[in-house]
DNA sequence: TTGTATGCGTTATCAG
DNA sequence: CTGATAACGCATACAA
């Protein structure tokens, strides 16, 4: 059942005009023609109300200017910005984004794969977490926050960088014992290495620091057990909280306040992420802010490089503190 | 310059199985066919690897699964979530998202409708501003909170529902006096319904309000200066505030709190749209929330309906009050 | 039920 | 610089 509303075609175009089809095409896209030719042609392209078919063209050359973006979601405000970012320096380039969300799902990650091949898009930018994923050879790929092999460049802020940044933060504004937290996949990607950034620059400083880790399947109250463990006389051991992101952060403090201890006052809190209200006011917490705009220009301009041979395979970039109100500065 | 790494087509699987053309496509598309076929053609795809391409159905159809969802952002959390639901509502369908940002461009907005055209998507979700936008008829067009003619399906909550449950909320969590503020487009849209619902409310219940609309070109400082001319001897004249969205809902609640007034206790605040921290935990402010899910299912069916004449040209949709922590209740 | 053949709208290759 | 024409990969009407 095809629909019945296809308009004008250049055949159309050039019949009207008195030309050729091949010229309707070079005047279409641009390249030298004839001034009388061409004049003719748009006449004829505004008297019929001609519009341009990719369907035709993306069959003909196998290039559709589409970018198949993978991603969890958009409810997370992290990659509701990823995608901002990402659509924005996608549409500079006249390329267009094909939003695909896996929920978290492993099936759904390699089932994404194989569709956008078969819709012939230009290149993947995936962030994703299924351990055993295969990455296509025959179309531009490149992950964010995730390492796979030399010849599928992966995108991330510096996340070591960006968790000693945080222990030096805190270190900064007077903490005495620091403790991080984070809940994540075992998968060691490089958001994992916040975790590493810090104690390393907690053992550089001599800051006394512990660490609580949880699995995806563990469940929160682990936290609020490993915290309560570390109350006496209703004061926490520690002063300084980093905690892996700030949706986390958030949580976290909720727990402290419930428990009658004051942010900052009493225990001050670094989140990661850079998570604002709203997406445009202040930020939620304290926090080491991921670099969002660079990180997705940085995609698109290397998804869309010619040869990814000559990209580096990991690229870093930096990150900032940010003040949220969760922290003395 | 065609791309070099096409693979397989389906002659080339017809070849290797030893039938018809026409019988790898019904293969394909799950069309009756003999088993031994069937057998062969499955085989022979999986040895050459084939995969389909969407490229040439789409000419063939002139259907191309896509449907076009323009809206402002994703950095507005309340745009992240339609966008959200509406690509989970889509791919449940099978069909695809383009996803285009006009950052409230008059001129983009326009463009994006010429380019999702050009593009063939199958339809177009727009949530737009331009006053003098106009809808194409040759493509199937819903809109979101605005509502154009008869023949252009809007999709919306229930705005004025939603604002007399918040001053029934309001009244009903002893409020004696209360006011609506709200920015925006003078573009009398959907949300321009919420302050009328607010107020035919008050007005049934013999509510004292005051109402404080701002165009969107004025500076919030405006709000501040009402406010401030409604501040005796420390207290402000209302008790409760119904603003039109969250967002600004938060930023009043600054000002506020600034001025050492204390939510809920002296002044309760409503907002609208239902926006919640980290896009899943809870409400940011008590809010009348929007059913966006119910909405985004609702876009997709419609657009993707046969026949558009036999919609509702506006649908409204049942909103709910949802606690946030700046009301008593 | 399966095979054959045509055309969708465009680009690209040749000749002129 | 322009005109004519052959693909691109697939769906489908028609023939067998």
């Amino acid at each position: 059942m095809p629909k019945e509303r296809s308009g004008p075609t250049m055949a159309d175009v050039a019949r009207e005009a008195g030309v050729a089809l091949g010229t309707v095409s070079r005047v279409v896209n641009g390249e030298q023609v004839g001034d009388e030719f061409r004049e003719k042609v748009n006449a004829a392209i505004r008297r019929l109300g001609y519009r341009y078919n990719n369907s035709g063209r993306a069959l003909r050359t196998d290039r559709t200017n589409t970018i198949a973006f993978i991603i969890p979601n958009t409810i997370n405000p992290y990659f509701a910005l990823l995608v901002h970012h990402i659509n924005v320096a996608l549409e500079k380039r006249n390329y267009r984004m094909m939003l695909c969300f896996t929920d978290y799902d492993k099936d759904r990650e390699i089932e994404f794969i194989r569709m956008a091949q078969q819709n012939r898009v230009d290149g993947i930018i995936a962030l994703t977490y299924n351990p055993s994923l295969s990455i296509p050879e025959d179309i531009p790929f490149v992950t964010i926050d995730r390492f796979f092999s030399v010849s599928v460049p992966c995108i991330a802020a510096d996340n070591f960088g960006g968790g000693a940044l945080a222990a030096r933060k805190l270190k900064e504004c007077g903490c005495r014992n620091v403790a991080f937290m984070r809940i994540g996949s075992a998968l060691t990607n490089e958001p994992s290495k916040r975790r590493d950034g810090f104690i390393s620059a907690c053992v550089e400083m001599g800051l006394p620091f512990e660490i609580k880790a949880l699995e995806d399947n563990q469940s929160f109250s682990e936290f609020e057990n490993f915290l309560s463990g570390h109350m006496h006389g209703g004061k926490l051991d520690f002063d300084g909280l980093f905690i892996g992101t700030d949706s986390l952060a958030w949580s976290i403090i909720k727990v402290l306040k419930k428990w009658n201890l004051r942010v900052p006052e009493d225990v001050q809190v670094i989140g990661f992420d850079g998570i604002r209200m709203f997406g445009d006011q202040e930020c939620v917490v304290s926090t080491i802010a991921q670099p969002v705009q660079e990180i997705a220009e940085t995609c698109v301009t290397t998804v869309l490089s010619r040869d990814l041979s000559s990209v580096p395979s990991l690229i870093c970039l930096p990150v900032r503190y940010e003040f949220g109100g969760t922290t003395k500065g």
